[in-house]
DNA sequence: GAAAAGATCTTCT
DNA sequence: GAAGATCTTTTCC
């Protein structure tokens, strides 16, 4: 499971996320990544293991949830060695279960559901209390599926950056309608 | 110890 | 298209 940033935002193309909160099941398929490592200067855990990155540093497949600009929350995949500060942002699924449920959360539906990091998380109910959390239990659970395609795999910089904005390290699925539009391609 | 920026989203013009 | 919301972490006196 231990591959470097890059590999593991290609292999979590496709695989579900599901979580299991107050009665409801919350279920989406992961559309769109981004690679995160600390040889990148844009990455959280460039300047080293800190009280908030902690969680990038623990064994891969355990989740790293941080709050940003002080009211959303993000969330990535942890995807190196134990030791390694390396991840995957989450930024975009498309909705396969509890729809209704991840409407009501929003305050709105449609393609406005999951087409972002912090819109993703408010409809799936991540916060911050799911940092450090392993991805293999309840109630938090990461579905791997078999690796899509490769040239099902658009490669382009990533979004909202000012440092090292032109490392190609976003990941998103070709013609998939929940990626969102302006980046589409 | 104080100030500024940040892997964002919503609302208003 | 531009700015506001809102707070943690980092950086600079």
């Amino acid at each position: 499971m231990e591959t470097d940033a890059e590999t593991a935002a290609k292999r979590l193309l496709g695989c579900e996320l599901v979580h299991e909160v107050e009665g409801h099941r919350l279920r989406v398929r992961i559309v769109e990544t981004e690679a995160y490592d600390e040889a990148d200067p844009a990455s959280h855990t460039h300047r080293g293991r800190t009280a908030r990155n902690d969680a990038m540093f623990l064994s891969a497949g355990h989740a790293y949830v941080y709050l940003i600009h002080g009211l959303h929350h993000c969330m990535n995949v942890v995807a190196g060695f134990e030791g390694h500060g390396c991840g995957v942002l989450i930024r975009a699924a498309e909705p396969l279960e509890g729809l209704a449920e991840m409407e009501r959360r929003r305050g709105r539906g449609g393609a406005e559901l999951t087409n972002g990091p912090g819109k993703l998380c408010q409809a799936m109910g991540i916060t911050l209390p799911m940092r450090e959390h392993d991805l293999g239990e309840p109630p938090l659970i990461l579905i791997r599926r078999s690796p899509v395609d490769q040239d099902q795999i658009v490669v382009t910089r990533r979004v909202g950056i000012a440092k090292n904005a032109d490392a190609p390290r976003r990941f998103y699925l070709r013609g998939d309608p929940w990626v969102p539009r302006p980046w589409t391609t």
